[in-house]
DNA sequence: AAAACGTGGAC
DNA sequence: TGTCCAAGTTT
């Protein structure tokens, strides 16, 4: 006889015809034509995996195909400089998945011989690859028993289950990933795991879920009681901090002057602007005018200034704080040797838009400098 | 355990 | 318009 609160084992989740019912649902109704499908292709997957961490798929299609031209195989992209693998990824978001991704790259090269392993364990072990990715990886490269545990399967099982305290919360997470284990099929992982993701991409969506078309309706707690719209539970919210910041682009012979970011923090090992310190405003968004001192400090090791002109703020959303950025524009009528540190580089104004720069960055720059036939441009 | 880490789409 | 958050991992 089973004793009375016993810690729950997959045991306790098992359920064959959940299962049953995802493949035949997937197969018939899911998604079958996405670019990394149709493969067993592991550097395809991977790719494809890394990319999709915390992004849409219509996000990634464009960046996806873009990739794998210039990077058509695990040792050209093993081989590339890591700048240009960071130019491929810029505007993507969360640069250290590029970083890692090559990292990852050399490492299945040195280590595994340029073959991904099959096993979840082994592909955890790499950089960028957490318990999920590894799973998605082994079973849609190598068809492994393994589970995903991604925010479509966090939506889907809170609902199905009625799971109504917040998934991310390491109990919680930890009994979804219990479930995720407990119920994967014996045969059919590819179908398996794509109806997941298929599910809570196209049916169990955040907001207006389609109900109707549901093959988990008849089992689904969350409609049998009402509660589709409140689960899964919210994150809860905390305030978002705003920063502030001046950036410098200082322009000469057609060419503009960029940073090299570090390697960790925000942007992090992208190009972008250098930044003025110290006019953090008082109030509001509104910036201090910058101080003609503190200008000329920062720019005189470029050069001598010809010219300097406020741009229109922009204001870029992350999702854990609001940066507010006042861009001056600067012309030299002279530059300096420039320093042998590297951190520094001139970058023509033609290559912006193959440039590792943050997309805030990038933008603010193409609609000042990208047409040279403008106003702007003849400044240049 | 909680915070850091991007960007764009949806409502 | 502001809020939420997506095929999560790392520290």
């Amino acid at each position: 006889m089973k004793r009375l609160n016993h810690p729950l084992t997959p045991a306790d989740y098992t359920d064959p015809t959940f299962s049953a019912t995802l493949i035949a649902w997937q197969q018939q109704h899911g998604r079958h034509t996405l670019p990394w499908q149709n493969t067993r292709n592991a550097y395809l997957v991977w790719l494809s995996e890394i990319m999709l961490q915390q992004t849409q798929v219509s996000a990634v299609l464009g960046y996806y195909a873009r990739f794998l031209e210039r990077f058509p195989t695990l040792q050209s992209l093993a081989e590339a400089p890591v700048e240009d693998v960071m130019a491929q990824w810029s505007g993507l978001g969360y640069y250290t998945r590029a970083r890692n991704l090559h990292k990852c790259a050399q490492q299945v090269m040195e280590k595994h011989g340029g073959i991904f392993p099959s096993d979840p364990v082994l592909l955890a072990e790499l950089p960028g690859i957490g318990r999920s990715t590894a799973a998605a990886i082994a079973a849609f490269s190598y068809g492994a028993r393994a589970a995903i545990m991604d925010g479509n399967v966090k939506r889907v099982f809170a609902r199905v289950f009625g799971i109504d305290s917040f998934p991310g919360e390491k109990k919680t997470e930890a009994a979804m990933w219990l479930r995720a284990e407990a119920l994967l099929p014996e045969t059919g992982i590819e179908s398996y795991t794509q109806g997941l993701m298929d599910m809570g991409a196209t049916l169990c969506t955040r907001s207006s879920p389609d109900c109707t078309r549901c093959p988990m309706q008849p089992r689904c707690v969350a409609f049998a009681t009402g509660r589709v719209k409140d689960l899964p539970v919210r994150k809860p919210k905390k305030a978002s901090p705003e920063k502030h910041a001046v950036m410098l682009a200082i322009v000469h012979g057609g060419q503009v002057l960029l940073e090299q970011r570090p390697a960790t923090g925000i942007w992090g090992g992208l190009l972008s602007l250098p930044e003025l310190d110290g006019h953090t405003p008082a109030a509001d968004d509104a910036i201090p005018a910058v101080d003609d001192a503190a200008l000329l400090a920062a720019v005189q090791p470029f050069g001598a200034i010809d010219t300097h002109e406020r741009l229109l703020n922009v204001t870029h959303v992350f999702t854990h704080y609001k940066l507010h950025i006042a861009p001056l524009l600067v012309t030299l009528r002279q530059r300096a040797p420039m320093a042998s540190d590297g951190r520094y580089v001139w970058l023509d104004a033609a290559k912006l838009g193959d440039a590792a720069l943050p997309a805030p960055v990038k933008k603010l720059l193409l609609d000042v400098l990208g047409n040279s036939g403008d106003a702007q441009g003849r400044l240049l």
